[in-house]
DNA sequence: AGATCCATGTAACACGTTACATGATTAG
DNA sequence: CTAATCATGTAACGTGTTACATGGATCT
């Protein structure tokens, strides 16, 4: 990653997490692990090359600032061309929608060639992912509304989680769906 | 794209699209827009090296051929070691789910600085196009069963369809009440 | 003494797209 | 003649991960 030239999402993500408190390379990459992750990852091979980027662009102010009990940390700020910059790119239109690459169904698509005994072991582990990532997601959605209602970014956390809870939803009735078309189609 | 060296999913892709009936990289990629786009997705830049990979491991053979009415290809077949390696790879466990990036779930997450009217745009934009998506996706499945459904893959490529077809109402489902959370609350 | 958290950063690699280059054949 | 389809391929670029390197502070 040595020359970084083209508008991306990636400017844009970190400049919005410097709007909702989190201020050092460390703290976004925590941000992003714990409230991002069913929609967005960014490594810190990633963080901290964009964040010379965004200081490169205008877009943020950095200083240096020394912590009690902890080490030295590097503290950003949004500047002003930063705030517009962040604006300018919430109001442009989404032009495409997200493709997942998905190994599951790419191996579906091909199983013809395999019993269906590991087919169906596929689908089980699948499922059981889904159904865990499903309660966490419930449980996010939870401790928002009891002890984060009052945080003015809260209802748009509260979007972004249904999204996660419907669509994987939908994925957990299919493998359902799925097992019952495979394995019990005798009823 | 110089070197591949680790394995990686591309390559097993290919090495299935071989089985199903696609000997050159220009039907390969025909296959792969037309039926394996919601979940999977690969340009000429990575198919051509691909190839060559395969010949590398022994997966493949090729062979020059011309044809009439139509350019020289190049048509590839599958070798015995190429299966044996493809079903190694359909046994494989999945080790993750796919994790999407969603641009327009990022934009919502930041939105606080945005004013209603332009989110309001951006999901309906969205929607349109998930409806579209839904739309193409019935149209496929409709004509698999109608005049596909000799094919023996038939009840493979339908499973994958139908994992479409669910996630995409989920996330139509999900605009519908986001628009109904942000913007007619009074209702 | 060792684990864990806090904190920053780079180099090598992996993976994928886009733009470009080439050219045959067929249909209008 | 020109557009579309069939067909193969590369170079430059963009984007992202992983492994590595460093080190302070706290907790057990």
């Amino acid at each position: 990653m040595v020359f970084i030239t083209r508008e991306n999402n990636t400017q844009y993500a970190l400049l919005g997490l410097l709007t909702i408190g989190c201020d050092t390379g460390y703290s976004m990459k925590q941000m992003i692990d714990g409230s991002l992750n069913h929609f967005w990852k960014i490594s810190y091979g990633q963080i901290y090359p964009t964040l010379k980027l965004l200081l490169d662009n205008g877009y943020a102010e950095v200083q240096d600032l020394a912590q009690e009990g902890k080490p030295d940390k590097k503290e950003y700020k949004i500047t002003d061309e930063g705030t517009e910059a962040l604006k300018r790119w919430l109001a442009q239109p989404i032009t495409e929608l997200p493709l997942e690459k998905n190994e599951l169904l790419l191996k579906l698509f091909f199983s013809r060639h395999q019993d269906l005994e590991s087919t169906h072991h596929h689908l089980e582990n699948y499922q059981e992912k889904l159904v865990s990532r499903y309660e966490t997601y419930e449980a996010i959605k939870e401790m928002i509304t009891t002890r984060l209602s009052a945080e003015e970014d809260a209802p748009f956390w509260l979007i972004t989680l249904n999204y996660g809870l419907r669509t994987t939803q939908a994925a957990i009735d299919w493998c359902e769906e799925t097992k019952e078309v495979l394995f019990h189609k005798e009823g």
